[in-house]
DNA sequence: CCTTTATTTCAGAATATTCTGAAATAACAG
DNA sequence: CTGTTATTTCAGAATATTCTGAAATAAAGG
């Protein structure tokens, strides 16, 4: 009746703590490792009760599973109940992952960034060490988007292909 | 005497907000930002006045960057106070907090997933469905580690050089 | 040594975040 | 409709994290 093993909680537990570090609340976390190890999609009460957190608690983080993309419900036949399974290609998970992060946290620093050169300008802020700084800052963000876009699109497959010969880096910059 | 402008304060209380996002003390993040755009090494007295916290915060949180290897210390002639700064390059920034949580994350999380393969073997753990996802996570911790190690020793101009030019992924795919 | 200045440590206060439990809402079956 | 089951909401409890202030330690000058 769902029981977890030595390794299954292992894992789930590991997870939850990765998720805090990077400032995903740990059951948010432990419930994603959970649907992803599991065969079956879950419903919200087995959840609960695999993990023994609140009914609630379940409700609240599936929903930001969600809206981060990384799970969906299902139905079961003949119950009501809805069921939760996760991606199993881990590279989609991680381009999902990418992409929110991009989206919530990148995208607006750049923004910032422009902002505060704007406000510079207009006001002929004459702080030349800040100005320098901040582009500088600013063509980080421009430079490591355009890296972003060429990899965004890759297939799993294209990126096992890429990682699996050595040296594509190097010959690049050489052949550009 | 040490006074923010209002572009300043704009970008510290931004680059703080990221912070807490990212898993890092709003202080530190703070603190960070601050050394990164202000011209000369601050000591922990100006910072304290400056982000109006107190002056243990101030310590902890600098033990804390010296620790990501991002502040350094310096002094000043006739000044026995310590004073900090940190690095100028966003690449050399941006690769050392790689590093860094490349080892703190990744590298234990690796270590995890082969405890558990291995702990999966050594009980004769029959549970198929585990172990085929725990593989795809090793597999995709394994791909990602190679395509890191082609980039980590990679120099800010050879960074923007790659940035620079489209299509080399799709280059390096045809070639390979 | 003693004084002064600088830094660190750490218990507990302040704050922020996560989680729970109870109540409200929704969705369906008869 | 009415009863039953499922889900969501949200105030406040529990917990975790960050921050402060006071005291300890260290380092230098005389």
């Amino acid at each position: 009746m769902l029981e977890l093993s030595s390794v299954q909680k292992k894992y789930i537990l590991h997870w939850g703590e990765m998720g805090t570090r990077w400032g995903i609340s740990r059951t948010v976390a432990q419930i994603h490792a959970l649907l992803y190890i599991w065969p079956e999609p879950l419903n919200a009460e087995e959840i609960t009760v695999v993990l023994s957190v609140a009914r609630s608690n379940v409700s609240m983080s599936i929903k930001e599973l969600q809206g981060w993309g990384l799970v969906k419900v299902t139905h079961v036949i003949g119950n009501r109940k809805d069921h939760f399974e996760t991606l199993t290609d881990v590279w989609e998970m991680f381009r999902i992952v990418m992409e929110e992060r991009k989206r919530r946290e990148v995208d607006p620093t750049f923004a910032m960034l422009e902002e505060c050169l704007a406000e510079m300008k207009k006001s002929r802020d004459s702080d030349k060490y800040t100005k320098e700084r901040l582009l500088a800052m600013q063509e980080f963000f421009a430079t490591a988007n355009k890296c972003y876009e060429q990899t965004r699109g890759l297939s799993t497959s294209a990126f096992r292909k890429l990682a699996g010969m050595g040296g594509w880096v190097l010959k690049a910059l050489k052949i550009g």
